[in-house]
DNA sequence: GACAGAGACTTGACTCGTTCCAGAAACGGT
DNA sequence: ACCGTTTCTGGAACGAGTCAAGTCTCTGTC
C-alpha cells in the first residue's frame, strides 16, 4: 500500500477531507497507532479535531478496507494502514509493543481448525503473546517493583 | 479438569468460600461467560453478590491458572474453565456466539512465527472469526434490514 | 464559478465494561 | 474463641467508544 492516501481514498470512493489525508499519513508513520495516538498526531498538522471525527474517519477506512482494526486483549484498539496481506501480530505482555509477522503459511485464512463446528469461516486471527525484548532486559535486571 | 470447584480451589491454594464456588460452578456450566452472567448466575444462586466480588473472584482465578480470560475484539471479556489444553476459539462475527476447537497441532505454543523479532513468546492466541451456523440462516433468509 | 445535496465534522452527553477505594465481614490457623 | 489476613460490599471513578443533533464542506451539475 504505497499509494497516496489521497488516491487510496478515491480510489476506495470516499471522499478525501484534510482529516482523512491526516488520519493515512499517521497511519504510515505509526504503524499500530490507537485512537488517541491518532487523534494527537492529526491534531499536531491540523489543529482542533474532534475525537468523534477521527473515530469516524477510522471506521469508514476500515469498512472500505484501507485500515484494519486489532484489539489484543487488555489494550485499546489498534489501527494498521497494512491491510493486504494477511500478516499477525507480536504483542508484548508488559509494554503493550506490537510488531508485525508475515503469516508463516501464506494466504488467508492461514489455518484452519480441526473441526468447524458449522462455522463459515473467513479469517484466522493469530496473536503471539511473549516479551519484546526491551522488556526482557528491564525485568531481568534487579529492580524495585 | 472434573475436580470439584472446593477441591480446585484448594489445590490452588485459595480460599473456599461460598461466592468462588458459585463462580466455578457457573463456568462449569457456561463455558464462555461474561462477568455479567456469571454476576446473574451467581446471585441466582446465592442472592446479592456485588459485582467487584465476581471480578475478584475471577482475577483470582486467572492468577492460578483455574480460570482463561479470553477477549475477542469488540465483545466483553469472556471466561471459561478449559484451561489445561491449548485450546482455540470460534467466534461469530454476528452474534459472538464462541466455541472451543481443540489445537490443531497439540501443546502450546502449538505456532511459531516466522520471525520472533526478538521476542520471548509464550502463547498463540488463534481466534478463527466467522459465523455460526444459526446466523448464516438468519442471513440467508430475506429479512429487513 | 455558483449551487444543492450528500456526506463529513463538531460538540457534548452518555453507555458500557472494568477498576479503584475504604470499610465491613468472613475465614481458618493457633 | 481470638486475631490477623483475606475477601466482600457499595459506591465512585475511569477510559474507550458511541449516539444524536446541528453545522460545515466536498463534489458533481448547471
Amino acid at each position: 500500500m504505497v499509494t497516496s492516501p489521497e488516491v487510496a481514498l478515491r480510489a476506495a470512493g470516499l471522499r478525501v477531507t484534510k482529516p482523512r489525508v491526516a488520519v493515512l499519513d499517521v497511519l504510515a508513520e505509526y504503524p499500530h497507532a490507537t485512537a488517541d495516538l491518532v487523534t494527537n498526531q492529526v491534531e499536531a498538522k491540523l489543529g482542533r479535531v474532534s475525537k468523534q471525527a477521527v473515530y469516524d474517519v477510522l471506521a469508514a477506512c476500515v469498512d472500505v478496507g484501507l485500515v484494519r482494526r486489532i484489539e489484543p486483549a487488555g489494550l485499546p484498539a489498534l489501527f494498521e494502514n497494512r491491510t493486504g496481506d494477511n500478516h499477525h501480530h507480536l504483542v508484548c505482555r508488559a509494554c503493550g509493543l506490537t510488531t508485525d509477522v508475515d503469516c508463516a503459511t501464506g494466504e488467508r485464512p492461514c489455518l484452519t481448525p480441526s473441526d468447524d463446528a458449522g462455522y463459515l469461516l473467513d479469517e484466522a486471527e493469530v496473536v503471539f503473546w511473549g516479551m519484546c525484548s526491551e522488556c526482557q532486559l528491564k525485568w531481568r535486571s534487579p529492580r524495585p517493583m
